[in-house]
DNA sequence: ACCTGAACACCGTTCAAGT
DNA sequence: ACCTGAACACCGTTCAAGT
């Protein structure tokens, strides 16, 4: 949990902006507008006060986003029931990652930054790390599984985001749809098989149907 | 591969630059500078024009990237031998894709934009799909296995670029070394136990591994 | 110790005018 | 048809000074 740096017996002038307002506004403005509207200036012209006392805070924009993606975790990562089974164990952990992650469009920025998100996700990490070794994994390759894991849920994120922004965005001729307008049957006749049903079949979430063949591959070994 | 909109007889003025050379000079700036210091303002300066000018040939930056992407794969997307077992068809296609998109970093911010990258990479989905249709999967349960590809491939990349870019900052305290510094090894054994291990085990090259794991897992149904 | 003002060095994009 | 200049509406961050 972030915290103010330094709690001194006044040593000097009281501040007047905090850590945890600073934090508190940049998520609201996050909620209400998305990534591209939090910016240091408008941030501070929310708390009523200037650009500059920010960095008095937060060492700079990319420290503040790893807080607020600290803080968002250890507010809404809820540690679930665990099953016994060890390969639904792993399941049931990145489930419990991928919905929280799910749910705030705006950690992808900070998604990349790092593959440990907040101190929080480590239980969680450490139950597929855990889960994979009570499936007869090595050690090395548990975390090497853990790693897929990593790679397929920020992957299926970043990737929905970016969709679910094109499509707000009303701008109309996708590039996606000039590319399957004239597709050659003889060359790709799969794609010209399911081309008007391309978009509904990529909408739906099928996220845990990948992560289960995924575990399986891995547990397999 | 990008051309010049409309060639017509010489209506008007005649043009100073062209699409090609505003892609070409682009590619450079990229591959000498990385992503950050493609900027239409830069871009111009280097062309020797205005950032204006660069309007008349492209609809606005995002723009410029895709086309930019779409160069880029048709030059240097090679078809591979295919493997006539399918399940190893769509490992050596995936492969493919994989191996292109990540010789070139740059690429991270243009991935997300969509799924599909180019007519070119065309070619590479149908065998995906095609491979799981023959491993006994439905048309639609193949597009869906296709997707899960993309989404592990994608997001190995985007992590994966994201690492490397910050291991070439100075910035020392990462944000992952402070989190593993004090590991409670009764919260997280398997962490603790791994802690000094995880940055060599992380920058491991797992991409084939994990893509068999999820083929596997997903032929398996 | 904490905050402010002014400034630096940039962005992408639009508009109106020039050739 | 194609290009230019000037401007709009922004950025993140630093520096020097104020209380």
């Amino acid at each position: 949990m972030p915290q103010t740096p330094a709690p001194r017996k006044t040593p000097g002038r009281p501040p007047r902006i905090s850590r945890d307002e600073i934090i508190g506004t940049a998520l609201r403005i996050l909620d209400e507008g998305g990534v591209d509207r939090l910016t240091m200036r408008r941030l501070a012209a929310e708390i009523g006060s200037t650009p500059m006392a920010l960095y008095h805070h937060v060492r700079n924009k990319d420290e503040l986003l790893v807080l607020l993606l600290d803080d968002y975790a250890t507010r809404t990562l809820r540690r679930p029931e665990l099953p016994a089974q060890p390969r639904e164990r792993v399941i049931v952990a990145a489930e419990a990652i991928h919905e929280v992650l799910a749910a705030c469009p705006w950690i992808v920025t900070v998604l990349t930054a790092d593959d440990l998100l907040s101190k929080t996700a480590l239980w969680f990490v450490e139950q597929i790390v855990d889960g994979f070794v009570d499936c007869g994994l090595t050690l090395d390759q548990a975390v090497h599984g853990y790693r897929a894991i990593w790679y397929y849920t920020a992957g299926e994120i970043m990737v929905r985001t970016a969709a679910t922004r094109r499509r707000a965005e009303d701008d109309r001729p996708i590039h996606r749809e000039s590319v399957f307008a004239d597709l050659d049957p003889d060359e790709v006749p799969r794609l010209a098989q399911v081309a008007d049903r391309w978009e509904a079949l990529t909408a739906q979430d099928t996220y845990s149907d990948g992560l289960r063949a995924l575990v399986d591959g891995l547990a397999t070994r």
